[in-house]
DNA sequence: CGCGTTTACTAAACCGGTTTACGTGCTTGT
DNA sequence: ACAAGCACGTAAACCGGTTTAGTAAACGCG
């Protein structure tokens, strides 16, 4: 394959020459540009990306660590982030972690190491000192989705609290008393500031005596089956209603209320969290909260690469994107007790 | 930033010393290595992954071509290809092409630029000469799911003609003597297996007076949909069954029908293609032949390091992975013409 | 003692770009 | 006629590894 010193030597300058040439440093009589645009032509020159990132100390390139690459909602995330990094010239590489804290420590060793020009960092599981103080060290990162609490680096959430307030207000206004929230563990930023909201609206409207149960767990479809399975075993003093906080969880719930022959919203109300899967073509529609998981992706680019210059004194930035409550066919009024 | 002189000096030794000890091409005494190993931990040092890359001329990462990330099926091959990648040791670039030749083509120019050491190549239409070409001096290179033809890559797809084959006979056991299928244009490989299986497996049953009607296009919600209205504006004359070939057809498809008012599988049988959405949460449940997504990611990245010494005496690899025919509640006997 | 072998290591070339700092040779102004 | 200035380039260092082809010293052995 042709190097810049091959394309030199058959334009008959100097490979200096050609590379200021190619990078826009230099201006040629129209005589040597032609010469030197015909050599390349013919040899078929294409630089050597390596080269150039040695060179340059740059790779054109950021990494891009999710949770898991196969559900809808990182799916679409990443799909975001993909379409933007192309429009930016960049190229993404993707890793996923499975929620294992170690393979999340050692993409983030990698990143260190240079093989990346940033980092848009999601996790899935309640962050730890060891790794806010790699994403400290990582260079150029940003978290997203989920917090990591001691991280000091750019954040973008969806508002998790206020989509926990719309949908309580929206149980509550159906007349939901006694409801079950199945949700992130408590450590969870995202998990907690989701039931803060939800707490709050409930009880704004329904006032203190309603009682909010909850069921902590990952966002699984096995933990929705699970939390459902227990809810379909209760026989007295059951929730009417139920927030199941992320798309796995209404999938898993679903299932396994089905099996348990519960009809929704007859025998009990349910109301979803992310809405990127096709929640509307369940049975019944679901009712949900929706995340704007491409604009979380955009903007999630968009902010790492505004954040290059890091400044250690002020705070990094943190935003906010509004989540909104679309209404389908999965909540009714709570059923009459026998 | 130490680098691989930095530790040479403080351990007293040359870089070259330095370097063959940690890649193991040079044995050294127990007191020689334990400097080396002290420097390298004082320093913190990490080879610098694009120095090594210029100079090994390999990147140890792949490229992965999509047509759209966001699309389930899509989100769990890719899954499945970062996994297996791992376990190897790759990094894994990702690049969506939403159906865009041009983009195509600028993606394997990149691949060919030495960018990565290898390609899974994934389109979403009908191949062309160009495109094959340019797959042809791509380097280390597969397709996947859909075929190029005049490729002459390995390859590897799912059975698609049995596929159809599996549903064609079922549909026709169920009593269906005129049936529609959705699917891809005629010049998709694909498409045009999965409805050669179906007429056959349809015709074995049924015989030859069966009806086969086809509706062509992308396999995009928006096709699916198009399908369904067209179908339900019909009055007389209506397929009785409904065989739909991925799950965005599928979900388009019953968006479509639950707004006309249509019931599945009274009015109408459905059966879908993919199976990888969770089609069994659908209303009713979708009936669907399973494609293996993720033994088709994961053998996707053992066929690209496999065929790396390309032998071009023989043909490439062409594999041939099973589906399977998953039974749920949304086929059943045709409707009595009124 | 002298010669071959092993041990322990290294100088320098190489991968293929980018960049700094410095010529040439020709025109122009005074 | 001579310096300044411009147009048109270039030599060589640099990025940070890997690798080839050695060398110097110690050691074993007849």
């Amino acid at each position: 394959m042709a190097n810049l010193q091959d394309v030199a030597k058959a334009a008959g300058v100097s490979k200096t020459t050609v590379s200021r040439y190619l990078n826009g440093s230099l201006e040629l009589p129209a005589k040597t540009a032609e010469a030197i645009d015909a050599a390349i032509r013919r040899l078929e020159y294409v630089p050597n990306p390596h080269a150039r990132r040695l060179s340059l100390g740059r790779s054109d390139t950021i990494a891009l660590v999710v949770p898991d690459i196969a559900s809808p909602f990182f799916a679409t995330f990443v799909a975001a982030v993909e379409a933007e990094a192309d429009k930016q010239g960049l190229s993404l590489a993707l890793h996923a972690t499975l929620n294992r804290p170690d393979r999340e420590i050692t993409y983030l060793d990698r990143i260190r190491q240079g093989h990346v020009d940033g980092l848009i960092f999601v996790t899935n599981h309640a962050g730890n000192a060891a790794l806010a103080a790699k994403l400290n060290s990582a260079g150029p990162c940003v978290v997203v989705d989920e917090d990591v609490a001691e991280a000091r680096v750019p954040k973008l959430f969806c508002d998790n609290e206020q989509g926990g307030y719309l949908a309580g207000r929206y149980l509550a206004e159906a007349g939901h008393r006694h409801v079950l929230f199945i949700g992130g563990i408590d450590q969870m930023i995202s998990g907690a500031r989701r039931f803060r909201g939800f707490e709050r609206g409930l009880r704004e409207v329904a006032g203190e005596t309603a009682k909010i149960e909850r069921s902590c767990g990952t966002y699984t479809f096995e933990a929705g089956r699970e939390a459902g399975r227990r809810f379909a075993a209760r026989t007295q003093a059951r929730p009417t209603a139920i927030f199941a906080t992320s798309d796995e969880l209404v999938i898993g719930l679903y299932e396994a209320l089905g099996e348990a022959g519960l009809v929704v919203p007859r025998d009990v109300s349910v109301m979803g969290f992310d809405d990127v899967g096709p929640l509307h073509l369940f049975a019944p529609a679901v009712t949900a909260i929706r995340q704007p998981v491409r604009e979380l992706g955009k903007r999630a680019l968009e902010l790492l690469l505004d954040a290059r210059p890091v400044d250690p004194a002020k705070p990094p930035a943190e935003a906010l994107l509004p989540v909104t409550l679309v209404e389908r066919h999965s909540v009714g009024p709570p059923p009459v007790v026998p």
